[in-house]
DNA sequence: CGTTTTTCCGTAAACGTTTACGACAACATA
DNA sequence: TATGTTGTCGTAAACGTTTACGGAAAAACG
């Protein structure tokens, strides 16, 4: 069925030996024998055998991203993260390396997922999203010394590893000012409540550019709830009924959003018109709610091919030239104004 | 670093072959020995070489899912795609295997990663979603012989294959019975324009239910768009600009939906009360969306759960008791009302 | 005590690659 | 002619498993 590299050397009565050398492009064969070699093997439809290939090699040539759905009902995904995915492949098939995400079942913070995957060896490095506040699977993998970079900080892990994150501490501030300059004093924000690295980056900024505008924190504005549409819809009533209600609002994350509108609706209050609504990450939804909702929007696309740069440039095996040297960077949001604030 | 079946074999002064049987579970092993095979490993933190063992076995223990980004500038994710492939990894971990995602290159219709992963032998067998009426993909895996199983139906492929899908014929015609029943004559369908196949199952669903009812099919008030939020802002427009313009609209999707919701809020019509809505496949967005969205809502993780046991059931070396014997099961969708018709 | 059966384990081959090593021929150099 | 160099290729070992086979010891049986 599957012709291995037998069958290429029988067809062609020369040895396994010259037919692999011919197949990776070494040096020492015959121009003409190599061609033969690259000729029969499209005829027999060969391609290596992939199991064989990562035994002897000690690699598999192929990249995990861990992918974890949140516990809950009918949890549903984060559109997020198939524009990063798309980036993150784009620049691996270009190196040759496969992407394979891997499914962590629902709840158990893809600690034992990732074990697997790390133990079984069935990928060189693996890359991690959703970053906490103290992350233990970064510790662990530091601890093994298995290659890693994650999408976003943490601050766990002794050693420096590769990660790309954006500003969400700036877009806080920012979302902050253009409030501000637009008269609002009275700010709410909602974020995640899992220790998310971004919630706290968020808050952090948030907290500061009011501070810089001489405004007091509330912390009856502040509110943490799921992370997706119900966190939104429940946590938003809360900041509504403190003493003193907020005129605007800035969610961390756009399925918050949604169920944070869905809530002002039903408490009779209009998003630009009786209450500013700012989005931190932007999501196609932001831009097609009614109204569209002012957002920044994270060039995801282009994150994931960076990354993969940067991972790629810290594995020795892998290391070419990949663009600048940098080991963390953390990217600007842009803001997209719309119709909400 | 990372401990083979030699290590464990040196370390108890017994041969490899004895630790292998006792780490498989063989029955021709002494019980006491194999307590401390077992033992051992634990303490040298062994775990199985996934290379080594598919090289030998001629089998990777994993099952792929192909997960395509569509192409267009920032695409964004299937939300639906979660749910599913949380139950598919349920089921297949509970029978020790692995779960992978493959993503393919936008554009390329999955077909040069799946000849890849085929080819390579990355995977046992492979799941497609989003089956189109006439699907290559299926047609090159019954010819070379792979196991697959798809979410969704076809007319490819000659022999038959486990698949599960959902009933979006009957769905099609359920919308548009209560539809009628609720006094409309004019219902608009808009469904996506590649050729997927459970947009054909729903227009086909809607047209009978119409002549049903006694209601001629007005081509204007059919319209195909890109399955996604610019698909459905785009195409909405059409069938409300058509001579004799709609009272209600189906949208066979989420994101089309809100699409096309923008553009009747542009329009100043209100889903729910200048216009009926429905959508046949329910997300968390239909809900938190404002009117919420009556919608058909499909139980997605027990459908990966369902389609792992049938492909799992489908191929000898995986066979087990595993529910029903079906090939090809299609499921209803339940209808959730909500304010928007 | 001799024979047969059972229990347990070691040996070695095999899966499909890659690659260090050496062999051999052809050729160049002294 | 003797020696070194270069180009090309075959041989065989190695990666970490699984498993067919056979053998030795122990147990069962007469």
């Amino acid at each position: 069925m599957a012709s291995s590299i037998y069958d290429l050397a029988r067809h062609l009565n020369i040895s396994i030996g010259t037919v692999s050398r011919a197949l990776n492009g070494r040096a020492d064969v015959n121009a003409d024998t190599r061609q033969r070699v690259l000729d029969a093997a499209a005829k027999l439809n060969y391609s290596p055998n992939q199991s064989g290939r990562s035994l002897r090699r000690g690699s598999t040539h192929s990249i995990a991203f861990m992918l974890q759905p949140h516990p809950g009902d009918q949890q549903y995904g984060e559109p997020f993260f198939i524009p990063f995915l798309t980036g993150l492949q784009a620049k691996l098939a270009e190196r040759g390396l496969d992407l394979i995400v891997v499914m962590g079942a629902p709840g158990d913070y893809q600690q034992e997922r990732l074990r697997r995957v790390v133990e079984t060896r069935r990928a060189d490095a693996v890359v991690l999203a959703w970053t906490r506040r103290e992350d233990e699977r970064i510790d662990y993998l530091t601890r093994v010394g298995f290659p890693f970079a994650t999408l976003g900080r943490s601050r766990s892990g002794g050693k420096p590893y590769p990660s790309l994150d954006l500003d969400f501490e700036k877009a806080g501030a920012d979302a902050v000012d253009r409030l501000v300059a637009r008269g609002h004093r009275r700010i709410a924000a909602i974020r995640p409540s899992l220790n998310l690295n971004f919630g706290y980056l968020f808050l952090a900024g948030y907290r500061k550019a009011l501070r810089r505008h001489g405004i007091e924190v509330d912390p009856e504005l502040i509110a943490s709830g799921f992370i997706n549409e119900a966190g939104g819809y429940e946590v938003t009533p809360r900041v509504m009924n403190s003493r003193n209600p907020p005129t605007a609002i800035i969610f961390n994350n756009d399925a918050m959003a949604l169920g944070g509108c869905k809530a002002l609706a039903e408490m009779g209050i209009r998003p630009g018109h009786d209450m500013a609504v700012i989005v931190i990450v932007d999501t196609p939804l932001c831009r097609y709610f009614s109204p569209a909702l002012t957002a920044f929007r994270p060039p995801l696309e282009p994150m994931g091919r960076r990354l993969a740069e940067m991972l790629l440039a810290s594995i020795p095996a892998y290391a070419g030239e990949e663009g600048p040297r940098t080991i963390r960077e953390v990217w600007p949001l842009e803001l997209i104004a719309r119709d909400s604030d």
